[in-house]
DNA sequence: CCTATAATATACCACTTGGTATATTATATA
DNA sequence: TATATAATATACCAAGTGGTATATTATAGG
């Protein structure tokens, strides 16, 4: 008895949700690119019920404002990204194996996160800077998990003997994320994937090679 | 007579000019670093009259509009910060002794530049990105300059037989500045130099002894 | 089919935006 | 010192901002 008014329930309120959580996922979708291409301030709410094609009370109905909409699309993004990247990463059963699992990933990033317009964790880090301290709080914490996930794994090269054991994990880490950060931003502001081409190739040809035992 | 008249005529011109021009000195000064911090979209005229101290008839009377004002910005930011890393390259006279006046600079690039709020390349080309095509566009010629005179550094080491022939000049001045981006998105996002401290060193010991003939 | 309520649309709010026309003040020369 | 003009301040504009209260419509269960 009390399981099946449980499942009644929880139908009811999945039923109940159901629609308000499509809607919501709709705008989140909707709404993420032009976050990241347009950032905090350049986003106006207008532009989201133009581009949804909704009105302000279906997005206020499902989002308290729109410091909660920036937050979930961004959250999005990093989640659209990663995803893709940790599903390459994880076929890769050696650490070398995952490091270059990494630079393949990043080498058809461009095309991958066209629509996006750029990497999310270096156009809101630069964007909600000195701006949106939720936001850039966000974005840190984004940063310091990858930061450590990285280390980790460079450590876990070293204890296996893959990596010389001279390496400094942490410092590596932070080598591998400025390298890729800083080649994403290169290609896309001057819309020349070749800036991301020859990174990896200089990570697969000297980083990873001078990392190996 | 017409020498004489031309002298008035310059003097009136100077005296005429003396006044406005100083405040129009004033404003750029005052407003660049608030543009480089906050971006196009959020800073608004208002936030620049009250860190001025001066009213919109001062500022308007001096600048076409605001996005005169933004490119006027950036332009003075990027003399600010090359300026003084020229300066310090061509104390060198050989290409590594230029190249390392580089890595040197960029050590201390947290310090002198720390009221403007991070690089004005980084910050300015991912805000203007998708947003302000003019602004944007200066960011990108910029970008082809100095990655122009990186080039022709390198290149000029190749000829001379101080780096290896072997060399491919431009995808190399593309991988320092990619470098050096990206280790300043990550030290001002992060709030920590020592991602710019470790990519120096990487530069240093690695990346430029591996140029090296 | 009716009705309660969830989801969305409409119409509006006070406030801020970039920008301007005009009034006022400072300045430099005659 | 008087005056022409350059430099700055004031007061205002329409349009857009994020946000909300209310009206309307869709939907699900009895």
């Amino acid at each position: 008895m009390i399981i099946l008014y449980r499942l009644v329930y929880f139908y009811i309120f999945v039923i109940e949700m159901s629609k308000a959580e499509e809607t919501s996922r709709y705008i989140i979708e909707t709404v993420a690119p032009i976050f990241n291409k347009s950032g905090y301030n350049g986003t106006s709410m207008s532009a989201l019920t133009k581009a949804t094609g909704l009105t302000k009370g279906a997005i206020y109905g499902n989002f308290e404002n729109k410091e909660e909409l920036a937050l979930k699309a961004f959250n999005h993004n990093v989640h659209r990204v990663f995803n893709l990247l940790t599903k390459e990463v994880d076929k890769e059963r050696s650490v070398i194996g995952k490091l270059k699992a990494m630079t393949r990933f990043y080498r058809i990033y461009p095309v991958l996160t066209h629509d996006l317009g750029g990497c999310p964790l270096l156009n809101v880090g630069v964007d909600a800077n000195h701006q949106h301290e939720q936001l850039f709080n966000r974005v840190k914490d984004v940063n310091r998990k990858l930061l450590r996930n990285l280390t980790n794994l460079i450590q876990g090269g070293i204890d296996n003997n893959e990596l010389k054991p001279s390496l400094d994990a942490a410092k590596y880490a932070g080598l591998f994320m400025s390298m890729i950060e800083g080649c994403i931003y290169m290609g896309f502001t001057l819309k020349d994937p070749a800036f991301i081409e020859s990174m990896m190739d200089y990570l697969d040809e000297s980083v990873i090679k001078e990392m190996s035992l």
